[in-house]
DNA sequence: AGCCAGGACAAGT
DNA sequence: ACTTGTCATGGC
């Protein structure tokens, strides 16, 4: 039964750099699946999309030339060119190991409350059981979505709730974050759309103004649900090989793209045997 | 069985 | 300003 006024279908896009394996498996997002057919289903934007990639195109099935236009084009960031990115990173020779380690990464445009609930749960955890804690945080308090999914549940859903309705999540010590983040986000306290236009110091000052954000979280919302490319999150891998291969820090020339070049950093630290941590 | 996980907080120097 | 113990749960 087709529920939309205009008919879903495959949208077919030329795009280099993409592979949908490192771009959803390098820990930037949760709720992307490989599914048998080898196609990936993921949630994002209150919607639900099919992916797969081959020979420089991207087919995303499922949706429609508006949604292409007004969410994929921009979550995908299909608009920048990361070859030419990836060009000035690889001057520095580690970022440029990493990036012939898994070149298809792309950092993707995230709701900016998605990555921030997603990285408040992330902390002292392990990237399976933080995908297991958003797949029952969605299930519980989300809008249900075409073919059995469900959304991101918003701020204001979850402010309605306490610390004994998020007892199912089993996410511990976070679950009075999640409340503490929904309640100022709702009320307006601390206003994420604010964010994008802050210089960076104001805009991590605003962020810690909730219970269980830190440095490390409010770089991450910022630099995957905020797009700032410049924002580069240190968290305990990331600290290894700033003390190993950057003791005199990292290269100003190419701070710019900072949040780019620390992931693929994160994604080659943590996943080759063979970089030497 | 035990260590550790994309940290942050609170209390202590 | 820097250091340390603690936090709840479960993946490996």
């Amino acid at each position: 039964m087709v529920t939309d006024q205009t008919y879903k279908q495959t949208m077919l896009i030329p795009v280099g750099d993409f592979d949908p394996d490192s771009v959803f498996n390098c820990g930037q997002c949760f709720r992307w699946n490989l599914q048998p057919d080898g196609s990936w289903k993921g949630i994002a934007y209150n919607r639900v999309l099919s992916v797969r990639y081959r020979e420089g195109i991207l087919a995303l099935a499922g949706t429609t030339p508006e949604d292409f236009e007004e969410i994929w084009s921009d979550y995908f960031d299909l608009k920048t060119d990361y070859g030419k990115i990836k060009q000035r990173l690889c001057s520095d020779p580690l970022i440029a190991r990493s990036i012939r380690y898994a070149p298809g990464i792309r950092i993707l445009r995230q709701e900016t409350w998605e990555a921030m609930c997603s990285f408040i749960i992330s902390q002292n955890n392990n990237i399976p059981r933080i995908r297991g804690i958003i797949l029952r945080l969605c299930e519980l308090f989300g809008d249900r979505l075409d073919g059995g999914e469900y959304a991101f549940p918003s701020a204001a859903r979850l402010s309605m709730l306490d610390e004994n309705d998020l007892e199912p999540l089993r996410s511990g010590f976070r679950a009075r974050y999640i409340l503490d983040a929904a309640r100022k986000v709702a009320s307006g306290e601390v206003r994420l759309a604010a964010l994008r236009d802050m210089p960076l110091p104001q805009a991590r000052e605003e962020l810690q103004k909730i219970k269980g954000v830190g440095p490390k979280v409010a770089d991450c919302t910022l630099l995957f649900g905020c797009g700032r490319m410049d924002c580069f999150p240190v968290d305990v891998w990331i600290r290894k090989v700033l003390e190993r291969f950057y003791p005199n820090g990292f290269p100003e020339e190419l701070a710019e793209y900072g949040g780019i070049a620390q992931q693929y950093l994160f994604h080659y630290a943590r996943c080759c045997p063979e970089c030497g941590l």
